[in-house]
DNA sequence: TGACCAAGCGCC
DNA sequence: AAAGGGCGCTTGGTCA
């Protein structure tokens, strides 16, 4: 059973009770309080909900404490199907679908709002928009109306329309062999846990993080000045440089670099590290501790953290892969040092679960490939595959990532021609996948997140235009681009497909785990804040999700996605 | 002043 | 340890 919600904010809102093919099954109903009544239903019935967008709707339910199980998000199901059928990028709204559905003309999506617009210093307070204590409680429950419906449409009778016709072209799609069905609810009830993690919070210490700051920066300086760490090294680097150099701006540091007799063409670290001269580790260690007080120094942790919790918002399917990506806090980049911050509850423990090497085995079972999936079903792949490589791990990591990744440079080359003789399915899959990039054609992941087609432009390019050198030269460069990108995407998106699958079946199973709640989700890795005494369930229950994801993308495959398992007190000491 | 770009670096 | 693809975010710097 199914039920149709839409929000009217302020004035509850309306449900339809719907069959699984999306028929009616009922009348519609009003009611006055729309959280209430998703929670008694969801009790009762346990329906799977639809609505227009679990971004737009489900945030208020959250904090109203209605939590539900499942959802038919029809905005990122109409993306998912939109790229299938090869129109992607079509606006994805309600509004949107509806209005291809009746023939009309369809609306830009709304922007997805404040993430640059609020790019800013000053702006950057007021981008908390996820439940934060304070002013803003009004945005978040009341938020603007962007499903894309043009005045008079029934946004209830539009639903009804474009959810149907959702669940039509879902089945035509599975009807042809890919798993689409499960991708749209994996990602529908993606978007639900990331709306409980926004809520929720990732458990942060203000003063673990201060005491980190103050060790690497010296106290924090008054608004508009450096810390005092920072500084000294400042005028450490002006000293040695001779000239007045202000090393935070890559055009005054490279010319003072020049000036001191060093032959780089850019300021990257990576650069400077093969250069001696007494300036490089000072300007290496300004830069390494620049980007700590930047990134995630005081501002962010003011910003950011509320409460003992660090809400980012989530982003689901922000990434053409379908990771995830966020738009705010910089959740998916916190460096590994700051990460002793997350300190759990009194009490409480992190569990930790990290899957290890999942590109490589996502490529074994992906493409069949009998040996590479020997190489998989134990515990280091890339071990495994040492002795092809005169016993050298390393090199077979290098030979396995080239190969994924579309590396021809080095020694990467000559290491791919082993692995194209001992794992021709593997190897064969993955080229096959350039080879359709730099044809302009489309690849797909395992359960059918399909990659963005080639734009006019690229054809053009690729076409070689008059046929000058360098237009020959940017043809091939351009073919090329295409083509690691699509070799990548599939193992990537697959990748994606099996953590998201991981991540939504770790969330049911953790309701049966009292007081365990999924707090982190970074592309293949999950974090759960629990009592330390179900830690031990908590891991079982990843290790039980990551099996089953395996079960469902790949069947009978001997492939193993094991996961690496820490619990921990701080998010810091995993790993 | 705000909008936008580039450089650079954090994560996977 | 790095390479490769994907991102977000910051600062500096330019332009209107």
């Amino acid at each position: 059973m199914r039920v149709a919600v839409v929000a009217e904010w302020g004035e509850g809102g309306r449900l339809r009770p719907l069959f699984d093919d999306g028929s009616p099954a009922g009348e519609a109903e009003q009611v006055p309080d729309l959280a209430a009544e998703v929670a008694r239903r969801e009790v009762a019935e346990a329906p799977r909900w639809v609505w227009a967008s679990t971004a737009q709707v489900y945030p208020a339910l959250v904090a109203a404490g209605a939590r539900v199980a499942r959802c038919h998000d029809v905005t990122l199901t109409e993306a998912l199907l939109s790229g299938f059928e090869g129109r992607w990028g079509e606006p994805r709204s309600l509004g949107a679908a509806w209005a291809r559905l009746r023939g009309l003309p369809v609306p830009a999506d709304a922007s997805t709002g404040t993430a640059s617009a609020g790019a800013g210093h000053g702006a950057r307070h007021g981008a908390t928009g996820h439940g934060g204590a304070g002013g803003d409680t009004q945005s978040a429950l009341f938020p603007t109306d962007d499903s894309g419906l043009p005045e008079g449409a029934d946004p209830l009778d539009a639903l009804l329309a474009v959810h149907e016709r959702q669940r039509e072209r879902l089945r035509a799609v599975a009807a042809d062999g890919h798993g689409l069905w499960l991708l749209a609810a994996a990602e529908s009830a993606g978007a639900l846990t990331a709306e409980e993690m926004s809520h929720d919070g990732l458990p942060w210490s203000p003063r673990a993080h201060d005491e980190l700051l103050t060790e690497l920066l010296g106290p924090r300086p008054p608004a508009g000045t450096r810390p005092r760490r920072l500084q000294d090294l400042a005028d450490r680097i002006e000293q040695a440089a001779g000239t007045p150099v202000n090393p935070d701006s890559p055009v005054q540091l490279l010319r003072a670099l020049r000036t001191a007799g060093l032959p780089v063409t850019s300021t990257r670290s990576w650069e400077l590290r093969g250069h001696d001269h007494p300036l490089i580790p000072l300007v290496l260690e300004y830069k390494e501790l620049a980007r700590l007080w930047g990134a995630h120094g005081w501002t962010w942790l003011d910003a950011w953290v509320r409460d003992g919790r660090f809400r980012p918002g989530y982003v689901v399917g922000g990434v053409v892969s379908g990771r995830w990506a966020t738009n705010g806090g910089g959740a998916l980049q916190i460096p590994k040092m700051i990460r002793r911050a997350a300190v759990a509850d009194p009490g409480m423990r992190f569990v930790v679960a990290d899957a290890a090497q999942v590109e490589p085995r996502i490529l074994a079972a992906i493409s069949g490939d009998v040996g590479l999936a020997e190489a998989a079903a134990g515990g280091d792949l890339y071990a495994g595959l040492a002795p092809l490589f005169g016993g050298d791990r390393a090199r077979a990591k290098i030979a396995l990532l080239a190969a994924m990744y579309g590396q021809t440079s080095g020694d990467a080359a000559q290491l791919l021609v082993t692995l194209r003789t001992r794992f021709p399915a593997a190897i064969g899959y993955v080229d096959a996948a350039a080879q359709a990039g730099e044809d302009g054609r489309i690849v797909r992941s395992v359960l059918g997140r399909t990659c963005p087609p080639a734009s006019a432009g690229w054809r053009e390019t690729v076409s070689g235009g008059a046929g000058g050198a360098e237009e020959v030269q940017a043809a091939g460069r351009a073919a090329r681009d295409r083509g690691r990108f699509t070799r990548n995407f599939v193992i990537q998106a697959s990748a994606a497909d099996w953590a998201e699958i991981l991540l939504v079946i770790l969330r049911r199973r953790l309701t049966g785990i009292d007081g365990a709640r999924l707090v982190f989700f970074q592309h293949d890795e999950v974090v759960v804040h629990c009592p330390a005494e179900r830690a031990e369930e908590v891991s079982a229950a990843a290790d039980a999700a990551a099996a089953e994801a395996r079960r469902l993308l790949f069947g009978d495959t001997s492939v193993r996605f094991p996961l690496t398992t820490a619990v921990v007190e701080s998010y810091g000491d995993a790993k």
